[in-house]
DNA sequence: CTGAAAGCGCTAACAC
DNA sequence: GTGTTAGCGCTTTCAG
């Protein structure tokens, strides 16, 4: 079979009715008799007619097709979010096109227009980072859009993400409790809206609070090895507790802290900010903040869906739970 | 600014060409005269033209999309081959339709189905599982395909992976001269062509060419906590060297050993067979066989190019090289 | 309930 | 070099 062996016109001249009752019958409309649409029904059938996705999309402007911006696919932490979303898309009978932005070829604008210009649905964004461009491009279309698992300071945009800053204070909250007192915070990257104006404002609002003194904030600690590097300057500074936002980084931290023979969680407590399966293999286990990732994707993409039929939204910020998880890494008293 | 604001005719109006013309400049065709040309592209710039890219596939038959088949998105052994199809991808312009089969509501003829629909150019197959209805599809079909990361035991599907019988042979080896003679194999599906006709092969070989016996072989293990689970059967069994097919279980198991006092590697010796980032960060590192899983994906989606473009192939079967990584989970004497 | 016909926005002969 | 003209395969009024 060749790509489109067979058309919709074959069937309906198989079927001797016209092509618009082909279509009909595809598309569930029903104004169509009952023996009519079982007769057009059997010629698909037999034929194996499938209809042209691509004609489709252009005869109706929908392509039920939505667009995916990512950072890093290996990341877990969006292969989460993207799970859920991928899940709920199946539901809703949409694909999903991926556009992965870590590549420096591919800026977030490009991704946004490509997306575009394929003339997807809607589009759910996952970086945690929201250039003033894209903002933009996303601005300048009807397309719908959701950013998920991250913040913007657009408040335009529909999002769903659990609360950052309560959920550090939270973190925090545990570690001081276990008596550390020379906090610190490890970020990934010290520019996103989530950190700039939910964990920093946290951690410096927690140290004010308690009298814990300026703190230490360690910005684009972004990897494994970032995380063991960092660690010696960790324990120079004296830091006794850390909340790390990218767990893999975390780890590193743990690693380098197991392989100099700091007793971990008495000598030093780590939470990381955002928990993936990682966390919870590695030993001891990481203590962390569970932000509901595929939970996330899936409401994302449900508000997506929602978006895209026209329906009324309730609320365009959507906030969900998330779990301290109390593990290995600190002493939870 | 609505979706498809303006089109092709709009430039050709404003340019004062026709819009073959403007398909011309658009395309790249060179039978433009200079200066027409620039002409054009002043309007196009004005008028924010982009290309409408299904009215493109309608016209041109081509989509520049390619699909990707894939098991699990939060495996990283498919994300980190995800990643090297996306790089190349990009490189080449095409854009990605990723489905995910693990849902069981979406079998993988379906999954083939529904890409095909979209009018994909390419797909790009990794589940380690080929249904005979999948292979049926695809051969049904004139979209080309390639297999990445894995074999099937259809010899006309472009496949690029790596030799499995020697990389496990090798690792088998491994342990051997680390003085292991109870050796066993995990595996997460006995059912795959990888392991079917790869690992369980070679694994039998070694323990008969080394007189060790009949050997162990334990099946559907297939995530950490299984792993975790089968620690106490591997003891009871007296299994001082094993080699698992996923590295997530591997690390089940590893914990399950520490947590139980047991030594490793000196009790105990694991080796897995596919190493993600996890394998890595895990303490004792795991010993591992490397697959280059980003080449893979990257070698895949480079081959399915040049099918698509019905360039020569020299070869169908591509197989690339593997690294068998010596870590702390072995003793490596 | 069904058919005719006009596109959707673009590409690709084919002419000139 | 550039324009004209058929479509690509389907949806969607609009009649009847």
């Amino acid at each position: 079979m060749r790509k489109q062996d067979i058309t919709i016109y074959d069937v309906a001249r198989e079927a001797k009715v016209s092509m618009a009752t082909v279509s009909r019958v595809v598309n569930g409309n029903t104004n169509v008799r009952k023996d009519t649409r079982e007769r057009v029904l059997k010629v698909i059938n037999r034929l194996h007619y499938q209809p042209n996705a691509v004609a489709q999309g252009l005869a109706s402007k929908r392509t039920t097709t939505v667009g995916l911006i990512v950072p890093d696919l290996t990341n877990l932490y969006f292969a989460e979010l993207s799970k859920g979303i991928d899940d709920i898309a199946l539901l809703y009978k949409y694909n999903i096109i991926i556009t992965s932005i870590e590549n420096r070829l591919m800026k977030e604008d490009q991704a946004i227009q490509g997306l575009l210009n394929k003339q997807v649905d809607g589009i759910i964004y996952m970086s945690d980072n929201l250039p003033e461009e894209a903002a933009e491009a996303f601005k300048r279309t009807d397309t719908p859009v959701v950013l998920a698992g991250t913040k913007s300071n657009h408040q335009e945009f529909p999002s769903v993400a659990i609360d950052y800053m309560k959920a550090d204070t939270e973190a925090l909250n545990l570690l001081y409790n276990d008596g550390k007192k020379n906090l610190a915070l490890v970020l990934d990257d010290p520019d996103t809206v989530v950190n700039a104006e939910n964990r920093i404002p946290a951690y410096k609002k927690f140290m004010a609070d308690h009298n814990l003194g300026e703190g230490h904030i360690y910005s684009n600690i972004k990897d494994h090895s970032d995380g063991y590097n960092l660690y010696s300057q960790l324990r120079q500074d004296g830091i006794d507790g850390v909340i790390v936002t990218r767990d893999i980084t975390a780890v590193g931290i743990l690693n380098a802290a197991t392989d100099a023979g700091t007793k971990i969680p008495e000598e030093m407590e780590i939470v990381t900010a955002s928990a993936t399966q990682i966390a919870s293999v590695v030993r001891p286990a990481l203590t962390a903040i569970r932000q509901p990732l595929y939970d996330i994707g899936a409401v994302a993409m449900r508000l997506l869906t929602k978006l895209m039929n026209n329906e009324e939204i309730d609320q365009k910020q959507i906030e969900l739970p998330y779990e301290l998880l109390k593990k290995q890494s600190t002493a939870n008293k």
